[in-house]
DNA sequence: CCCTACTAGTTTGTGTACAATTGTATTGTA
DNA sequence: TACAATACAATTGTACACAAACTAGTAGGG
């Protein structure tokens, strides 16, 4: 008879908060990479390109967790604006290393101002916010743990632990 | 000269993190609703339409932070699955009335399990995650409103506030 | 009643995401 | 050296996600 039983799941789940709330940010960051022609995902590989050195497909898809079936086409997005470089590397020619262009270095610049008007949107100071990442990093390293312990008892037929 | 400077921004921001969890959240899923003929998006239809009665496209959408070009598309995958029926409302001739078949009724059976199993790789009892919740959803609604907001004003030369 | 504004939904085009497959290069091992 | 196993990236096919344009239906003001 509690009303509690008709109340709507949806939105006590944890998994749909995130769900919903990437769109959002997806969403906040729109307008300000739009000036820069950037989409989120584009301006994520940029960021890690941005922090140093030259780097290849893979360590980029280990920073991002994505697999280069997302980030190949991606790239080529990124170099037919000129922004990046993308060279099979001599001493290994399996690996693309890839290089910021002098307008992908310059374009730092211009993004500066992002990840504080971003903050500023989401209206609290970044302190508070720390539980919140470090509780979802958690979240995240659980699940991928999970699923790659499940992997790895699907493939040997010892039991995990 | 401090390390910090070179150390990795990505991994510090909290959207990012929000970005990454939600892969890993979609990856978690994807075992369990694969038995369901599902992906994570369509559950969520599912989810609200197994809450009660028919909904407009319009209203689902209203609950999912989705429009209806995102809609459109999945909900005539699950009419084509045989799990709903699309229907033009004969009272407004604009809206377009879901409701459950017998065989998207019954699929609820087989999809209970599938919160406790995920609630279980996260690895915490729900209670602490319901803090990272609220904030998830404070999160959302904040960054929704300042988007609202500066369409408001883009529209009217009268400034907000 | 007519005409305009508005609303709901569909369509189109671009850009992620990812599983599965393919192609090429490297490594390990007999 | 041969040659199987592995590793890295690209390709293919399916499914979101959203802006913008389009279609059809409704409501409101004259």
């Amino acid at each position: 008879m509690s009303e509690a039983a008709a109340k709507p799941r949806l939105e006590q789940q944890l998994c749909f908060a995130i769900y919903s709330t990437m769109h959002a940010v997806n969403k906040a960051y729109q307008p300000l990479l739009e000036k820069l022609g950037l989409t989120y995902p584009q301006y994520l590989a940029m960021l890690v390109l941005w922090e140093g050195g030259d780097v290849t497909v893979k360590q980029l898809g280990e920073r991002l967790f994505l697999d280069s079936g997302t980030l190949t086409p991606l790239l080529k997005r990124l170099e037919a604006m000129g922004l990046i470089h993308r060279a099979r590397d001599p001493k290994d020619e399996r690996r693309v290393r890839l290089t910021l262009t002098e307008k992908g270095k310059s374009l730092h610049r211009d993004a500066q101002p992002v990840p504080g008007q971003i903050a500023a949107a989401m209206g609290r100071p970044p302190e508070d916010l720390k539980a919140v990442r470090k509780e979802l990093r958690r979240i995240r390293t659980a699940l991928l743990d999970a699923r790659a312990a499940k992997e790895a008892a699907a493939e040997s037929s010892i039991p995990p632990v």
